[in-house]
DNA sequence: ACAATGTTTTAGTATTATTTTAAATATTAA
DNA sequence: TTAATATTTAAAATAATACTAAAACATTGT
């Protein structure tokens, strides 16, 4: 075992597969978690950070779809790939959907596997994981709880946002002052960037503007064709 | 969403099968080159910028394998995917040694390629390929924000410039004091060099005119034939 | 399973921003 | 002087965004 293996967490509920798959890829210098439904692959995921996950996607209890909606909840950028035993597009296109970055279908080759997965990692540049952990942030006179997904001003109640409405507060608090590309925000969020996840996001954005009206000094200003710039006025004196 | 649509490099033998996909691609709103072989791929190559390129393996004078390492010769980070007729394992794995992204074999569900396709290139990191210093700009009494499309003059309210306006001023200042030809201007702004667009860019220039003249040290001065030149007077004592 | 509640998408209309075209006038080179 | 090139303004054409309300979908608790 290397000491710099990138660490993948398998859930697979087949124990047969599952442990063959696990020892091929542990040969080959990965270091590998397997879980054996998407429960304990959900627990082990929040217990620890990974490079990849190799999801199948029938389980029983919950499946790889869900887990996937859950892990992506938690991460938006881990990459995914999807185990399928049957190659049904819509599967297959649900997979994408959710913001897969692959699927494969059983029987496989495992050097296919491998192959994928090198290349996915290859790609990768490896995120300044902060990312993932800015949780707490001040817009004017705003206290933002991300992980609560609440909204706080000044002594008042907090408003509770929406998953979809914090995300996006997020990603903009995330690029304070500075422009947030609608396609970086559909990718992220919408994982798909059409017209109509665009109007979607519109209407997101007119959602945040209403709460964000309680301070005067903040502002969603848009760049016409480009995307959004969260925008914190500093009073002059 | 027609700003800035993808540029797709297709690269494929069969004309059927090659102006099909290029069509269907086109109309999910990426903008294709079509090439009918090898050869003729990487001269289009060459002469422009892709975002991802799709190769056909099985091609006559130059296969899709012999392509993609003349291709990752003059560029490392491009996406590739091949589109192989039959599954043949020991191509698979070359395509993925060549650097491939993925491959797709032949009959495949259009679908499902544009979801690879979306896949990819979402997830890309957006390499920065214009340098920090090239995105502000002071001219004269101007600080100019070529990411936000702001041109500030000393504590007045910035103005927020249109997309061509911002182009188009960041092209002048790039070539500060120099002279940028008419021809540079129309072919990477409007990429097409005629009497319209000709006609267009002079009312561009008066457009940015306009907004200089609040610095009479500021101008964009004609080189009848050639082009303009940003001019920066320095104030002599 | 059901209703109640919350969330997200879709649809429609209004508004605003941007780009192109047109036209009238001015300037320059030869 | 004259043909080509440049300058400007205004209007027309196109495209992107804003916002609201309703529909569709999902979640939760009973």
């Amino acid at each position: 075992m290397k000491l710099e293996s990138k660490k993948i967490l398998l859930v697979e509920d087949d124990p047969n597969f599952g442990s063959i798959l696990k020892e091929y890829l542990s040969i080959n210098g990965y270091d590998v978690t397997l879980a054996k439904n998407g429960i304990e692959g959900f627990e082990k995921f929040k217990k620890d950070m990974f490079d990849l996950c190799l999801l199948d996607v029938m389980m029983p209890y919950k499946d790889g779809f869900t887990l996937a909606k859950e892990i992506r909840e938690k991460n938006e950028a881990v990459p995914l790939i999807f185990i399928t035993a049957k190659t049904l597009k819509e599967d297959v296109l649900k997979g994408f959907k959710l913001g897969a970055d692959d699927y494969i279908s059983k029987p496989f080759d495992s050097e296919v596997l491998l192959a994928k997965i090198k290349s996915i990692l290859s790609r990768r540049v490896v995120q300044p994981s902060i990312e993932s952990e800015e949780i707490d942030f001040t817009i004017g006179a705003f206290e933002f709880n991300s992980k609560l997904r609440m909204l706080t001003f000044t002594d008042t109640a907090p408003i509770k946002l929406s998953p979809k409405e914090n995300q996006l507060l997020r990603l903009l608090a995330l690029h304070i002052n500075d422009l947030l590309s609608r396609e970086t925000a559909l990718n992220k969020i919408w994982h798909d960037d059409n017209y109509f996840t665009s109007r979607s996001m519109d209407v997101y954005i007119a959602k945040l503007r209403k709460y964000l009206r309680t301070d005067p000094n903040v502002e969603i200003s848009n760049i016409h064709g480009e995307g959004f710039r969260l925008v914190v006025n500093v009073a002059v004196e």
